[in-house]
DNA sequence: TAGACGTGGTA
DNA sequence: TTACCAAGTCT
């Protein structure tokens, strides 16, 4: 392979792609899965674990099998199915990108790199992972896992650097097996190796099957170089939209502002008129356990209605039609 | 380019 | 219990 970063005899490659055969989890999205679905899985599994996205995944897949019957949804509805995944900004822009594929490509998913990074959502590693897993493509598919794997195995690091560099975005297109077919088996095994092993806490070395090539180990596991700067929550912005969002998903009809301001007594009481009334009701109840201070809530209701997650209408705020 | 952006499991 | 962390993207 000839890099400069000598990894023994070059048999890393090797083991880990044997080690992906032998214990690779068998994912839903992983083999015979429609480039539909594995851009539906790459999405969903930005920044939420693997457990979480398997279930709405299967849903997903069996109400909205093609790009085109999920972009003829309503943008409420697929904000109702997102359900708890997190971020639901990821589901408005999967949903325009469907409106893209359907207007631009034929109701196809794309096979180039360049063509899946013009999608709504689809950055480089998306595009990347698309390209590569529902396309077989050689592409430097670098991830959080990649990069765990790549810090430890090559450099001797415990962990990468907050941030993507180029430096390695060269190593890891350095590392890539030129044949495409083993391209896509080494991306898929680094990365599932990162996620099994090579975790970012308590990394089980003991099971890996590249230990005695590992430049961590052989630097007697130095400790980071850095503090991991922590995911502010409580009392945040963030923390209030996504109460309200909660709020919104069980509403069958828009929800004055009053009421999520308001007393939880009085919430309930008014949430007994919905369909759901157990949801609005616990929904409105958590949220108004935030004591969030007015000023926030505006500010997050303004937000929501900005990012297009919610609307207001007169009678109140509720999902996108 | 640093910060914003959801949610829940794990140690 | 608090804090970290998870197949990132966008501005």
């Amino acid at each position: 392979m000839n890099c400069p970063h000598k990894l023994e005899g070059d048999t890393v490659h090797q083991e880990i792609r044997q080690w992906f055969r032998e214990t690779a989890r068998d994912l839903p999205w992983r083999g015979g899965c429609t480039p539909w679905g594995i851009l539906v899985s790459e999405i969903m599994l930005q920044q939420t674990p693997v457990v979480r996205v398997r279930p709405v995944w299967e849903q997903w897949m069996a109400r909205w099998p093609t790009p085109g019957a999920f972009a003829a949804e309503s943008q409420g509805e697929v904000l109702r199915a997102w359900g708890r995944l997190g971020y639901p900004r990821r589901a408005l822009r999967l949903h325009a990108a469907a409106t893209q594929l359907v207007q631009r490509h034929d109701g196809a998913v794309p096979d180039t790199f360049d063509e899946l990074l013009a999608l709504p959502g689809v950055g480089s590693y998306t595009a990347a992972a698309v390209a590569a897993f529902a396309f077989g493509r050689r592409e430097t598919v670098v991830d959080t896992n990649i990069r765990r794997v790549h810090a430890r195995l090559v450099i001797g690091q415990a962990l990468p650097s907050p941030a993507l560099t180029a430096a390695e975005m060269a190593l890891a297109a350095e590392l890539l097996p030129e044949d495409p077919a083993e391209s896509v088996e080494w991306n898929a095994g680094v990365m599932e190796l990162g996620a099994l092993v090579c975790t970012a806490r308590s990394p089980k070395c003991g099971l890996c099957p590249v230990i005695d090539q590992c430049a961590w180990i052989a630097a007697g596991q130095p400790e980071p170089t850095y503090l991991p700067k922590g995911q502010p929550w409580a009392g945040t912005d963030r923390q209030v939209r996504g109460a309200v969002m909660a709020v919104l998903r069980a509403a069958e009809s828009p929800v004055h502002a009053d009421l999520l301001w308001g007393p939880a007594v009085e919430a309930a009481a008014a949430a007994a008129h919905t369909d759901h009334p157990d949801d609005v009701a616990a929904a409105l109840q958590k949220l108004h356990e935030l004591n969030t201070h007015a000023l926030q809530l505006q500010r997050a209701l303004a937000g929501l209605v900005t990012d297009g997650l919610a609307q207001l209408s007169g009678d109140g705020y509720h999902l996108p039609h």
